[in-house]
DNA sequence: TATTGTTATACTCTATAACTATA
DNA sequence: TATAGTTATAGAGTATAACAATA
């Protein structure tokens, strides 16, 4: 193996590192809610602000159309979202969650953003360096 | 929506959008390879230090052993991978690289091992620091 | 008897292309 | 003519159950 990519220590191997450490527990809670990973993506950007219209989830899933409509169909067969005709212009569709697929939501984004463990452990000093630095990260992209 | 999660400032809910944005990257590095996510998951374990048994590649990918047939089928179609028979168990089939699958996989580490531009803006002193909250973060899981 | 891997089957995810309704 | 969404179709990923070879 070549060993071309940065060394142990660095920052990024770490947090490359930390990320598929936290990947390896979301088929668990999908699977805890009877929900595939492409179910859980999309129950994740319903419902958050403003409505959402197919088009635009399959943009932000970076899929394509006919994929979301057998997502959704699928979703709405049990009853966990709804279609709506939009007001504005009667080509789309906008998503809506139902009471049941709000709360399977809530329960998702609950397990989702769970703290590790670990991350209690921090001293306050710690963690407020640590915010410093990922909003840095976060800044362009 | 429930605002049961951490609120916006908290350091876990920061590491989860840069999960997300990070994970956003792997589909664009995966389909320039012409790889599946799952073929680039399963490359990535084949091939490092041990020989791997087919067994071990479903526990590792934590999926049904049937499954990593069809996968391994389609890697040793394309001529990345080749089933070895096991010396010490006839029943072990054990996985090694070609080396084209070599080279695909040195590719595929290269790119997803590479640092968002954005680290680099880190002062030597913040990616100290960001190291040694990591590898805390990281001593249980 | 238990274990490793395969096969058969079924469902989900995903894309491309052709189609309908609307703009 | 262009756009939003659907349908038809195909290939890949996933699981369960039944099976063959080996332990």
């Amino acid at each position: 193996m070549r060993r071309s990519h940065p060394p142990e220590g660095e920052p990024w191997a770490l947090l490359v590192r930390l990320f598929f450490a936290q990947r390896a527990t979301l088929p668990s809670v999908a699977s805890e809610l009877q929900l595939s990973l492409a179910q859980c993506h999309a129950l994740h950007l319903i419902g958050t602000d403003r409505p959402m219209p197919m088009g635009r989830l399959a943009e932000t899933l970076a899929c394509d159309a006919s994929n979301v409509t057998g997502l959704v169909d699928r979703l709405e067969a049990r009853g966990l979202v709804a279609r709506r005709p939009s007001t504005e212009d009667r080509r789309i569709r906008v998503l809506v969650l139902t009471p049941a697929g709000a709360d399977v939501r809530a329960a998702l984004v609950e397990r989702m953003m769970a703290p590790p463990p670990a991350l209690r452990r921090l001293s306050p000093r710690e963690q407020r360096a640590l915010v410093r630095i990922l909003k840095r990260l976060l800044e362009e992209g």
